[in-house]
RNA sequence: CGCGGGAUGGAGCAGUUGGUAGCUCGUCGGGCUCAUAACCCGAAGGUCGUAGGUUCAAGUCCUACUCCCGCAA
């Protein structure tokens, strides 16, 4: 069966790189163009690209798949298959390949469609999210499920770790699917739409810390963010990122935002009802990260009565 | 050349109008204690990012460079 593979980050890298472990005949690789990132706009690959290209695969990265995909129709692929990639698939691409196109989603559709399925999940506070393998159609996320399968979120979980255990499932999950769709038994079973919910990509608003939330909710932005983008918050005109907290089972009589206390445990601030949020790994604008302990040691803004906006 | 912050003993910082460096933590030694990551006493450790320049004298002013970080992309 010849498959074009079409994604952008790591969570799809993993999966790709399970289909070639598997021996399925991967003939090209479509990725996302190489952006420039970071201060010195350096051109990456993208994590798919370096695994297609360490197994020799052809890499295809056009700036528009809808405009530009003749070279995907080449190939008379038998299924394409998408993880993450990042633009939609135009009608012409949909309709080529024999056993159809899936897409490797990371959620339980029909709940949280989109690009932050993983991040949302998390800040919304569930408790499991999972791997749906589904066809795919012209709108975002929409078409009929394959397989799917759930997994749960731990308090001690966070956007890395579930990034972690939902591409290897989904992997795992896609790998079982290809037999079904070559057998043509896959299952097929549209989507309920009366259940759907969207996770739309998260804009760097959405990124600040709103203390006037339940303790719980801000602990789950905050893990909701990590490692990547990262929740922020500010304390007079300095910018703070904040990469790990804990949620403290005490109240206090301060009102949202509100420094507490500080020590070598952490940074406590009061959230909505007076509950209590500990900052245990936080990083200054203009600084590097560092150790909490460290960081107190020499000036800082964190001082109790002080109050984060 | 997108905007901005920073480079000072192992770590985090301070250092005013230029006159050879100080704080907190850590480390080592000693003391106290049933004990301690707690407390007390003492010690070691820095050519102040690199290269030039101004000056009687520069961490402190000027120039170039390197690296780090935040924002923006």
């Amino acid at each position: 069966m010849k498959i074009v593979f079409m994604g952008t980050p790591d969570f799809a890298a993993t999966i790709l790189a399970k289909l070639i472990a598997e021996k399925h005949d991967v003939s090209l690789v479509v990725s996302q163009p190489d952006r420039p990132v970071g201060r010195k706009k350096e051109l990456f690959p993208t994590p798919v690209k370096k695994v297609a290209l360490e197994h020799d695969i052809p890499v295809f990265q056009p700036e528009s798949i809808k405009s530009d995909h003749e070279q995907v129709l080449a190939i008379q692929p038998d299924l394409i298959i998408t993880a993450a990639y990042g633009q939609f698939i135009p009608k012409k691409l949909l309709d080529a390949p024999k056993f159809g196109c899936v897409n490797v989603h990371a959620s339980l559709l029909p709940k949280y469609r989109g690009g932050a399925s993983i991040h949302r999940a998390i800040i919304e506070g569930e408790n499991e999210t999972g791997i749906t393998i589904m066809y795919m159609d012209e709108r975002m996320d929409t078409g009929d499920i394959i397989l799917q399968r759930s997994l749960p979120i731990f308090d001690a979980d966070d956007v890395g770790t579930m990034f972690e255990k939902l591409s290897h499932l989904g992997a795992q999950l896609l790998i079982e699917t290809l037999p079904l769709l070559e057998s043509e038994i896959a299952p097929r079973t549209p989507q309920n739409e009366a259940h759907k919910t969207y996770a739309w990509n998260i804009t760097r608003e959405q990124e600040a810390i709103d203390w006037n939330k339940p303790a719980r909710s801000v602990f789950n932005h905050i893990r909701g963010l990590h490692p990547w983008p990262v929740a922020y918050t500010k304390i007079g005109d300095v910018h703070v990122k904040v990469f790990k907290s804990i949620e403290l089972q005490e109240n206090h009589h301060a009102s949202p935002g509100k420094i507490v206390q500080v020590s070598g445990e952490g940074i406590d601030v009061a959230c909505k009802d007076h509950q209590i949020i500990r900052l245990l790994d936080v990083q200054l604008s203009g600084k590097k990260r560092m150790p909490l302990k460290d960081l107190l040691n020499g000036v800082h803004p964190f001082v109790p009565g002080e109050i984060f906006d």
